[in-house]
RNA sequence: GGGUAGGUGGCAGAGCGGUCAAUUGCACCAGACUGUAAAUCUGGCCUCCUCGGAGUUCGGGGGUUCGAAUCCCUCCCUACCCA
């Protein structure tokens, strides 16, 4: 069984649609927790789960270093190993280029790490971010790309960037075996949208079943990239699905959906969880001031998740205080919760064709406008 | 009563003539976090103004010195040991 992608609705360039997987559905758009290490951080797969999650990220690089994709092969894969029954993207490695650029050495062939665990060189070709793919099982695999670097971005390495991350999505397309896995491919080219064009153009010809926009929210103002989400996605094919890679804040999230993006990932939810950061409707609060140790109400009132259920921002308190574990993992869980009610909600508007207006309340209501 | 070691910013604890408004840790206050080397990192933390400064600090008081948290005298207090 493939992977298959079916447009629903659309409300200007917004759209909602169905994402089909071995491992079950997705609504689109929605946001995808992330679980680099083959674990969303702090919590169990049923919390994930609980908080609306439909398909979740795992990583390439991370997990060919610790454990091993082969020992995730022979204990039955990704899924199994992480007791994650539902689907699940991998990303290949190519943001661990931009990230660890410091001791990575990137030539046509491929990406040479020296591990960050031990130093042990590990070299990353188109192929092999392929097999490691194979060997973990997701249902839906990423092309490995180059993300430039924010720091060198000259208008000349960042269109050899993108020659090399075209170059790199063949040899990805070529070596790619597994009929029950997809592989997205993905645009790169930074603010630059001829750039894009040349990229989108040259990928879209390979015929991929997905397109991922990267190289964004890696330094530039939020304001160039949401001016820029529009065009950049409508380069892409309008039957099949687009992700928007590393994406974002709340706001950043319901830009890309205006722009016509149906999935997204972003670290955000769960980092700031644990950093005692959290998104509610009346915008992000955090924990850890001294304004929340006497106050009774829940971080966000009429939240159903289970720490808005439950728990006092006195106590969240508290617990960030003490240091106590749980602190993270309850407020992990609410961002997630917040994030997924709002995609929920998002595609709810665009079937009901009022996208727009329902965008401008949030965003009001995150900034106190009401 | 005798002896010894000490009293430094909220706490712990450096410093032992100038480079000390005083290392560092904790606590406290605030901020950051966008395909996770992050349950992490950054800044602030005596008072007053704008950068830069100014003014008061190292148990109390007195003294030596151009200059003292640092040396001397004295008083008070604490811990331990001996009676």
């Amino acid at each position: 069984m493939a992977v298959s992608f079916r447009l629903q609705a659309t409300d200007q360039a917004a759209r909602a649609g169905l994402l089909t997987t071995p491992h079950g559905p997705v609504e689109t758009p929605t946001f995808m927790p992330v679980g680099t290490q083959a674990t969303v951080k702090g919590l169990t797969p049923e919390m994930v789960r609980a908080a609306g999650a439909q398909v979740i990220l795992g990583n390439t690089y991370h997990l060919a270093l610790r454990p091993g994709d082969e020992l995730i092969r022979d204990l039955g894969g990704l899924h199994r190993f992480m007791n994650w029954p539902g689907p699940i993207l991998t990303d290949s490695g190519g943001f661990q280029v931009f990230s660890l650029a410091a001791q990575v050495k990137v030539t046509d062939r491929g990406a040479t790490f020296r591990s960050h665990l031990d130093g042990t060189p590990l070299e990353l070709t188109p192929e092999r971010a392929v097999e490691i793919q194979q060997n973990l099982g997701s249902d839906i695999a990423m092309v490995l790309d180059e993300c430039p670097s924010l720091a060198d971005a000259t208008p000349a390495t960042v269109r050899a960037a993108v020659e090399r991350t075209v170059r790199w999505a063949e040899r990805c397309k070529r070596h790619h075996t597994r009929r029950d896995q997809a592989q997205f491919a993905i645009v790169q080219g930074g603010l630059d949208l001829d750039l894009r064009a040349e990229c989108a153009r040259d990928l879209v010809a390979m015929d991929f079943p997905g397109y991922a926009l990267g190289g964004f929210s890696v330094g530039e103002a939020p304001e160039a990239m949401h001016a820029a989400l529009p065009a950049c996605a409508a380069l892409l094919p309008e039957h099949k699905p687009r992700y928007l890679m590393g994406v974002g804040r709340p706001e950043d999230l319901l830009a890309g959906v205006a722009a016509g993006i149906d999935l997204f990932d972003c670290v955000m939810p769960t980092r700031n969880g644990r950093n005692a950061l959290a998104f509610t409707a009346g915008g992000p609060i955090r924990l850890r001031n001294a304004r929340h140790r006497r106050d009774p109400a829940p971080v966000e009132s009429g939240c159903p998740c289970p720490c808005c259920a439950g728990y006092s921002r006195a106590y969240l308190h508290h617990l960030f205080a003490a240091d106590e574990m749980l602190g993270p993992t309850l407020l992990s869980l609410h961002n997630l919760a917040f994030y997924l009610r709002l995609m929920r909600e998002a595609r709810a508007a665009v079937r009901g064709g009022r996208f727009a207006a329902w965008r401008a309340g949030c965003l009001a209501r995150w900034n106190g406008d009401e």
